[in-house]
DNA sequence: CGTTCAAGTGAGTGATTGATCACAACCAAT
DNA sequence: ATTGGTTGTGATCAATCACTCACTTGAACG
């Protein structure tokens, strides 16, 4: 009667892993997530969690890393073969399909309020400067142009971190609004 | 030989408190900061800690309103008496001054990325509708302007959170002179 | 002095958590 | 069938942390 325990690659069992820890952490942050709650959401034990990732910190870094990756991939891609505005309006779009995947953005988010550990606070500033570099050499486009790109992106964020698009209210729609009309004149 | 102790009044007491805690929660959030260390910065024990806010989360969203209360009359003051534009340019103008106090923005950003509690949520829906409602109803400028306002407040916010300002790096200045020129043309 | 109330703390507690280690189960190859 | 490598876990530990309780110290007042 005894069940056989189908068994899974270490590799299958990381990307699992990486999931749930993507779940936790955005929602309760590197120090509010446990490690047992990331296990058993991953199916795994907690200590098979340790032998996949040696540490937490670790896999709160390959966490981010992992999210940081597929957003610039995003990115490049809706910027393929497109200059000028035309590559920042492509961004743009690309961004607010990003956004549909909240756990991936909270954990993006928090991570850029992760100041005290210089480990995390490194790999946010490089993320930043892959970032900040594909649009501008995807675009061609002045910094102002560039920053006001960022700057949309930096409030959508913070928007949807705080339910203002599954909870609108009138002030929040009347920045999404203001955010999504571009220089119409 | 004992020296005196010369005793402070709950009031002084709770406001040094507050101001350990925002340089605690600042840094780690509010998992990661821990009582007794704030007590101790405080300069008193841990559990008259607890006998002045009850609760650790109690402290923590004390803690966050002084700061989004400083953060609102600072705006009010600024855009007293002005109109369109110039009010907007000096509530920015004065923003530069409130992200001198680093452990103040931190712990505001720190609240932003905060979802998981619906007490430390509303608040912060709260208090950002506040501020824009001043922000529209002090320049009556239009949806656009006033999102730009708090777009560029936002991306700010961010870099000096990632220390973009005291370690600068070329993407960084790109980034933070392109939201400073606006429309010259 | 004696009373009273607020300020303040030492000592502890139950619960959680990151991390370790010994060990078991499964599978492929010789 | 034995060997060896990978997958996987139960049990446990040392540390930390939020929170409590009993108790003490100081000051103002009659």
């Amino acid at each position: 009667m005894a069940t056989t325990t189908p068994r899974k690659t270490a590799d299958e069992r990381r990307i699992a892993v990486l999931d749930a820890a993507t779940h936790e952490f955005a929602r309760k942050g590197i120090h509010g997530a446990s490690t047992e709650d990331i296990a058993r959401a991953a199916g795994i034990s907690q200590p098979y969690l340790f032998r996949l990732f040696g540490t937490k910190k670790e896999l709160y870094l390959a966490t981010a890393q992992r999210a940081v990756d597929d957003l610039y991939a995003v990115f490049a891609d809706a910027a393929r073969g497109k200059t000028g505005v035309d590559a920042l309006h492509a961004m743009g779009a690309a961004y607010e399909g990003v956004m549909a995947d909240r756990d991936r953005l909270m954990l993006m988010l928090k991570c850029w309020a992760s100041t005290d550990d210089p480990d995390i606070c490194e790999g946010v500033r490089s993320a930043w400067r892959d970032l900040v570099d594909l649009a501008e050499r995807a675009s061609g486009e002045t910094p102002e142009a560039v920053s006001a790109f960022f700057s949309r992106g930096a409030l959508l964020t913070i928007l949807m971190a705080m339910d203002a698009f599954t909870r609108p209210e009138p002030w929040s729609k009347r920045l999404v609004e203001g955010c999504q009309q571009e220089k119409t004149a």
